[in-house]
DNA sequence: GCAGTGACCTCGT
DNA sequence: AACGAGGCCACTG
C-alpha cells in the first residue's frame, strides 16, 4: 500500500515493522495496567540503547493525536528516575499523574512514581 | 541537505 | 554523592 502520512501517529497494527514509531507504540501497548517502564528500557529493547530520546519523540506525537492517545498508554512511560517528565504534554498537567494513581501506582513524590514497585521490563 | 530541537541516558569531574 | 557536559536518535523547518 502507499506510504502512510508520517506527521500523524499511526496505530501499531496498521504500520510496518520498519517504522520506528510503530515499534515504540507496540512496546508501550504491552505495558500492563498499574505498571510503568522507562524510555531507556524501551529503546534498549528495540535494539537502540541510545534512542531513548526518539522514544519520547514518538510519545509526543501520540499526545497530539486524540485517537492514538486513547489506544496507547503513554502515561505509563517515565524517565530513569521515575519522574513524569512528559506530564506537561498531556491534555492537562495532572492527567498523567491522575491516570497512574487510578491504576494503583504508588508515588514517592508529587511527580515521581515508585519504580522499584511498578517497573515493568519489555523483555 | 543542513541545522536545530527534545517526554533521555551515561560518563566525567 | 551531586552537578555538568556530551552523545545518540529520529523529526521538522
Amino acid at each position: 500500500m502507499p506510504d502512510a502520512p508520517r506527521s500523524r501517529p499511526v496505530h501499531a497494527s496498521a504500520s510496518s515493522d520498519a517504522d520506528f514509531y510503530a515499534r515504540v507504540y507496540r512496546v508501550v501497548e504491552r505495558i500492563p495496567e498499574g505498571r510503568v517502564t522507562t524510555y531507556g528500557r524501551i529503546a534498549r529493547h528495540l535494539g537502540a540503547p541510545r534512542a531513548s530520546r526518539a522514544v519520547g519523540w514518538a510519545l509526543k506525537a501520540v499526545a497530539s493525536d486524540p485517537v492514538s492517545a486513547l489506544e496507547i498508554p503513554c502515561h505509563r512511560v517515565v524517565n530513569r528516575e521515575g519522574r513524569l517528565t512528559g506530564r506537561l504534554h498531556f491534555v492537562t498537567p495532572t492527567a498523567m499523574e491522575e491516570r497512574l494513581r487510578a491504576e494503583g501506582v504508588a508515588f514517592t513524590a508529587p511527580d515521581r512514581v515508585d519504580l522499584a514497585a511498578h517497573l515493568w521490563d519489555p523483555a
